[in-house]
Formats: structure tokens, C-alpha cells, sequence
DNA sequence: CCCATACATTGACAGTTATCGATATGTAGT
DNA sequence: ACTACATATCGATAACTGTCAATGTATGGG
């Protein structure tokens, strides 16, 4: 059998088990698959353009937090595609997600950033 | 036999245009669409769980380099579905290729590693 | 209540991607 | 030259992704 996907559990909103991967780094253990899916995951948020932008739109923003509002004309899409984006940032963990009224806020999630540039750093 | 390198080529195929992104950090200057696209590229190339394995395999290698031989097993795909993995990274620059004889022997690219690191690290 | 505002969700569509089997290229040994 | 081996490339296909227009869901003001 193949397919990467396999009918495997359906996606979960669920973001950090954090369990596993507290201190992983690549020059540790090889990944096994569960690992692999985790950090792909936060990856695959990050490997978009405009959801690059929008991270670092918040990062630079007042208060490190925008609301989807601020968000929308400095990247020049429409506002369900941007909801989308946000969505799948906020999924992965990379993005934090406050309702204030009518606003959505977001933030960056500095735990899962400093873990990935963890993961990352000693290569 | 006779070359005593036996024929190494190096590949290069970096595309680092590195102007732009030397010192990017994510909570610096909003990213322009150009830094965005360009990082967005080597983060989908570690946007998925084989890739993932396959460099904390060669991470975890003996000598930080490891053939392709040595990397179709563990991860349980094909031959060509693993050197299609291998070209995406070595393409978006996270791994460095050199032939020797019959073989492909692979490494980390610490800069570009490092710098995806730094990019995320003042989060 | 009714309405406007701010987001989120849905459905559709085009473009991309991961995987495979088959085949090509390239290197060394006999 | 022929064979064996290691990798790379090609062509096809199913699955996934980014985008939009339309619609749904809250929230707060009159």
C-alpha cells in the first residue's frame, strides 16, 4: 500500500501536542512518523507567502496582535481567502486567535516559533 | 579508477539569490512579497513528513552524509518518489549534493538551516 | 427588532504535489 | 561490449491547495 494520506485520521484542529516534540532537534534521533507529521505541519503553515506576510504583518503590528481587518488590504486578497490563511495559522499553532466584540485578534505563538528555530538551530 | 575524485560533481543549483534575506527576521520589516515567496520555498520543502525524515536521517548519519541508498529504506518509498524528495531539498537549498562514483552522497546545508533558524528565533 | 459590520464557512475550480511504474543516464567490473 | 548497480527523469494519476463569490454567524447600535 502507498498514498501518504491513506485515509489516515481525519485533520484535527488541534495544534501543539507538544508531548513529543518539547525539545526535538534535527541533529537528534531521526523523526519517526509521527514527529514528521508534527513538524510538517507547522511547516506547511509557514510554506505559503502570503501566510508569511500575514505572520510577519502581526509580528510587526502595535501590540504584537492585528485584527483580520488590518490584515486584508496589505496583502491584496479577498477576505475569506485571508480568513482561510489565518485559519490554517492558527491551526498549526503558529498564530494565537483572541475574539475581542466584532474583532478577531491575532498574535504570534512564540512557543511553537522558538520550537521550530529550536529544531532547527544547532544543524 | 583513475580519478582520484572520481568524477565529483558538484551540484550547485542553489537559488539564493541571499541579497534580500541575509539577516530577515520575522519581526523586523514586514516581508515584501519577493522575501516572502523566497522563504516560502524552503519552507515547503520541509513542509512534509518524508522530507522531514529524510534529513534527520542524514542529520543523524555518520559523518553528516548519507546516500541515497542509505535513505530509501528507513523512510519505505520508492527509489524515484525519495530522489524526487532529494531534489525538492536540495533545490530549495536544505541539503547539499555531491556525486562520488556511483553515488549521491547528501549533507545539511548549515546556512540555509541557520538562517530559516534566525528568521523565526526573536519571535 | 432590524440593520450594518466583522469574520467564518461553503462550494467550486484551477493549479500544484506526492506517488508510482517505466525508462533513461551514468559508472564500474568482467 | 556486456552486465550489474545506483540514481535520475518521465508520464500518469489521485490527492491536496489557494483563490474567489456566495452565504452563514455573531456582535453591537439604532
Amino acid at each position: 500500500m502507498y498514498g501518504h494520506n491513506g485515509g489516515v485520521t481525519t485533520e484535527q484542529t488541534l495544534p501543539a501536542p507538544a508531548s513529543a516534540a518539547c525539545c526535538t532537534t534535527l541533529t537528534g534521533e531521526p523523526l519517526d512518523e509521527n514527529r514528521a507529521r508534527e513538524f510538517a505541519r507547522i511547516f506547511k503553515a509557514l510554506a505559503d507567502p502570503t501566510r508569511l506576510r500575514l505572520v510577519s504583518l502581526v509580528a510587526a503590528h502595535e501590540g504584537n496582535e492585528a485584527c483580520a481587518c488590518d490584515l486584508i488590504d496589505p496583502v491584496g486578497l479577498g477576505q475569506p481567502t485571508v480568513s482561510h490563511h489565518l485559519k490554517i495559522l492558527v491551526d498549526a499553532g503558529v498564530l494565537h486567535r483572541e475574539k475581542r466584540g466584532i474583532w478577531s485578534y491575532y498574535s504570534l505563538a512564540a512557543e511553537t516559533l522558538e520550537r521550530i528555530a529550536a529544531f532547527l538551530s544547532p544543524a
